[in-house]
DNA sequence: TTGGAATGTCAACAATGCTGACATAAACCG
DNA sequence: CGGTTTATGTCAGCATTGTTGACATTCCAA
């Protein structure tokens, strides 16, 4: 049931000669997959008054503790504007809390307080049951596949940001 | 070079327990691949001052000409009055051609003009040809693999308007 | 003929991008 | 020490794209 809705009628040893149709299909599994992604914690965000803008904050310094304002700018690459005003509502509602930084008192250094978390993994939960039952459905094998794939369409930057975090991570 | 990113220290096999830190690293890869994945087409459109919703309607007129007004808000899931703005400038710049049904005339079918066409290529390509260099990169099981994910990560419902879509350009 | 469907449009508002300008504090460098 | 740069915050304004609500037109269908 999984299959058989792309690329009709050929096997996987012909997805090495890909039509500009089947390239058009993956493309839109892209749009619709990324889009079913996003839905659960939407809905979730938006009883709180928060949106798509906010998660983000939330995910990247829940997987960084104590990252600095310049980090998740360059990560989450949006101007310092856009971001400010979306970790100003957070500590204003207590679910970030900001540190001045012990060797460059400059620097403010962003964690999530217990409510923070909280959230964080409400939101969390709900896409990784969603992958999780995805990977579930497929095996693991598709789910190697998904990640290559994956990782070979993002930017050069982009997989570096990545292979950082998960470094650090590890 | 593409794979030791995910996930370390973990064969294929071990992706049947995947723990909380890997389901996150999915997370991210979903959205750092989907963001490398629209900005070259986002670059093109801002040169023409459109944005991402002329895209989706422009790929979505394509994929099935003569769609009716209807159809394309129930597969792209937003507003007639979204919606209409967008497909207002384009028909007022001639990449979108508006034809009175002939069964029914209150619907109105949609078409690229032969412009319509070209800029849709254009962006259809730079998309295309990143999704291909991923896939050159990592083999067809990796392909069979990714789309299966996708689609298993899809809303039931968008799972059946993908489903129709290729059905329809089979 | 009447109700509902398909479409278009106006107005207002919200979220989240952007640019430009400016302020403060701290670090750094000569 | 003094000047420059860095890290951060903030204000104002604007664009895109989503939303609701209201209303008009045209046409199909019972």
């Amino acid at each position: 049931m999984a299959d058989g809705k792309f690329g009709q009628g050929c096997g996987g040893e012909s997805l090495l000669y890909l039509t500009d149709e089947q390239l058009s299909q993956g493309i839109e599994a892209m749009y619709f997959a990324y889009r079913g992604f996003t839905a659960e914690p939407d809905r979730i965000l938006e009883r709180l008054d928060y949106g798509r803008a906010h998660h983000r904050a939330i995910h990247f310094i829940n997987r960084s503790p104590g990252t600095t304002v310049n980090n998740l700018l360059a990560i989450l690459g949006v101007t310092k504007q856009s971001l400010n005003r979306v970790l100003r509502t957070l500590i204003k509602d207590g679910l970030v809390e900001r540190r001045i930084g012990m060797s460059d008192k400059r620097e403010r250094h962003l964690f999530l307080t217990d409510i923070g978390e909280q959230l964080e993994a409400h939101l969390s939960n709900s896409q990784r049951n969603r992958m999780r039952a995805a990977y579930r459905d497929v095996g693991p094998e598709a789910v190697a596949g998904f990640r290559q794939v994956l990782e070979a369409m993002m930017d050069d930057n982009l997989r570096k940001s990545v292979a950082q975090l998960n470094d650090k991570s590890a």
